[in-house]
DNA sequence: CCCTTGATCAACCAGAAGGTTGACAACGAG
DNA sequence: CTCGTTGTCAACCTTCTGGTTGATCAAGGG
């Protein structure tokens, strides 16, 4: 199951585990409670649960024979942090190119030397 | 392959896919440059391809008998709303917690009817 | 003290995922 | 034209995933 950020990625491929994800952003629940809405079987639910929880996306206490499950919305972020460095290096990339195309045209005595990215 | 942001999703929960990703983020390759670091067949850099391709975030130009692979960052977008939207819930929703406590140990004259989610 | 409720565990199954190898398609260089 | 380069397609294998059912456990309520 590899790294952390990939269970993370994987738990929210789900459109059920997203959904719980969502109900579970407005109030923490009980298994049942959760399982109502869907037309699978309260084991499968469980499951979901549990690659939610191994991907730290939630957690459960114990309360008498019920078990509520409780959002750990800070694991959300791991996840904003690798999108949004991404789409910014994309974005800036795009605007270097928009430099060189600027440069091309109205050509400035010296030539930039241009890095080329050896990303290991 | 269900939805679009399931797809998405996915496509993210696998490693090299996101090293792929992130190399893309940097420039432009074609699969056999994207394909030497890794030590399976360029076959398989092909698949992985294919499924960011599926999920939009990749796409190829066909260059002679090279086939350049470019990112489309925007689609992190979609992610990145996803996952706002309901780390913002729950940020609310403990802001709104913590509004109450206040209230139990502060008690003000009348007390406002406390209406608790039956998250259908 | 039973027995109902709430949930997990275990075994099983079908299908998807990620990898492999081998064949083939498309294009440029000699 | 033929050959090497760059990639894709197809078939196959193994492992992971999401679902099922049946048994079991833990904690109250009668």
């Amino acid at each position: 199951m590899s790294d952390r950020l990939s269970r993370v990625f994987a738990a929210l491929a789900d459109p059920t585990r997203r959904d719980l994800v969502a109900r579970l952003s407005v109030a923490d629940a009980t298994v049942g409670d959760l399982a109502a809405p869907y037309d699978v079987s309260i084991q499968a639910v469980s499951k979901h649960l549990k690659v939610l929880e191994g991907a730290g996306l939630v957690s459960r206490r114990k309360e008498a024979q019920r078990r509520p499950v409780h959002l750990e919305a800070e694991v959300l972020d791991l996840m904003t942090m690798w999108i949004e460095r991404y789409r910014r290096q994309a974005e800036e990339r795009f605007q270097r190119l928009d430099g060189l195309l600027a440069e091309m045209n109205e050509p400035t005595a010296d030539t930039p030397p241009l890095e080329e990215g050896t990303a290991s």
